[in-house]
DNA sequence: AGCGCTCCAATTGCATGCAGTTTGGCTTCC
DNA sequence: GGAAGCCAAACTGCATGCAATTGGAGCGCT
């Protein structure tokens, strides 16, 4: 028996949502770089609609935490901290936990077939592009996250597996996809057989490893956040001499 | 110790922020019912500001699934079915046992008195307005997400907490608060004592009863979707008849 | 009465225009 | 040489206007 009745979720076709979805993609992949500027005009015209419609996927794209918006300025790529990203694999973790939980025993063969079917995409795909590689990473839980047939859960799984690949984009050194996808084969045995805890543990610790594979230490060089990282030197220039940096330095 | 360093969340102070935080509040206090029309032009007149702006509120609130947008059509606040409903929990159950984890025995002295004095205020507003408690109860688990100072964490059990709100107020029967404010202040008193394993199981048990108390079986009649009820009648109808219901059954 | 049709008011989808703010370069002055 | 100040270009915030779509009242037909 399949896990729930079917249930729709796509988006709809408006202009934004296409932008939206060309967008998002183009961020995952990495061809717009965290802090990549997105000005609503540029957008506008690439895509060939107003600005008001480019503003508005920018907005929504901001509600997913993949663009941030500050009023009055150029809307740039998300550029999350150290700390949200190790923030978004522990609630992805919880996230999919409760996805499998859902599913373990629960699958129809035809849908195995189609979780198997998209491994052997990413086992094609191998060797190819990381960016692609991280995508079809990404999309096996995405598509995991659809078999529960709960459109909040999958939702939050999408925003939140976005947010991860966003963030593998930062922090991570060359992907190694090998083992993801061994441990993704695992997942779908552990699902077929219907043994939910221990394909929690399996989805736990396989999220848990990519995470620490990819996280590695705050690595203080390319934690971006320019005003942490000065933070310290800032300290040592200001308590010892003056107490604006830039203005009354001269005076001094 | 703080449970982690500081950091801004609030939402910024456009016109659209101001419009959505109005609107959030009035839909989860029940002002507006689930399936209540929302017309830009009526938002806008209401607001003081033009259609494109009442139009970028209601996407971030379909964003959030508070509102349902359907393309040519008046938005209306979103009406979810029972079964999302209960999905909305048992994510929420998920995320919220995340946040007190990180919390357990992490709080300083300031904080649990800003608990408390939460807990107090829910107290006091007992025997009021059952839309009040009910926000003021939503309010004391968001206050919690917040002093885990993760931005996604916050945004998540907002989100989901407002959702649930919303659920409440479609399926529960009359509300009663008493024993939720106790087991707030039990989760209190086992987040200062810094045992996460059992301020895990108590907010799992708390969420669990408070799903259990409102969201009573699958009430057939109140489910309100004409569509999912009929859908064994029309199953019957189109398999052995006709195919089209309302255009064909008359030849019949 | 019941059913279908037509047409109009209501409403959304989207582009454009204008005002206010920010950015970055240029000039000026030390 | 370098900092302060100024100015224009770039950009956002928002309102308004127009075309397209919807939904429902009214009307005629059976």
């Amino acid at each position: 028996m399949a896990a729930r009745a079917s249930s729709k979720t796509s988006e709809s076709s408006d202009k934004v949502s296409v932008i939206c979805r060309a967008l998002r993609r183009a961020i995952i992949e990495q061809a717009l770089e965290p802090g990549a500027k997105l000005p609503e005009d540029a957008l506008g015209e690439r895509f060939g609609v107003s600005r008001t419609i480019a503003r508005h996927a920018l907005g929504q794209l901001a509600a997913e935490g993949l663009v941030e918006l500050r009023r009055n300025r150029i809307a740039v790529v998300a550029t999350p901290s150290w700390q949200e990203a190790r923030d978004a694999f522990d609630i992805r973790i919880e996230l999919e936990r409760l996805v499998v939980r859902q599913l373990a025993g629960k699958l129809t063969k035809a849908q195995i077939a189609e979780l198997n079917a998209h491994v052997d995409a990413e086992d094609r795909a191998r060797g190819g592009a990381d960016a692609v590689s991280i995508r079809l990473a990404t999309e096996f839980h995405i598509l995991l996250a659809h078999m529960t047939n709960s459109p909040i859960l999958v939702r939050y799984v999408s925003e939140v597996a976005y947010r991860c690949c966003l963030t593998l984009s930062l922090y991570s050194r060359p992907h190694s996809t090998e083992c993801a996808i061994n441990e993704h084969r695992a997942i779908i045995a552990a699902l077929a057989k219907g043994d939910a805890a221990k394909v929690m543990e399996l989805m736990h610790h396989h999220l848990d490893s990519v995470a620490n594979r990819a996280l590695v230490a705050p690595t203080p060089q390319r934690g971006r956040d320019l005003l942490d990282i000065l933070a310290p030197y800032a300290d040592e220039v200001t308590s010892n001499r003056v107490v604006k940096l830039p203005k009354i330095a001269r005076r001094g």
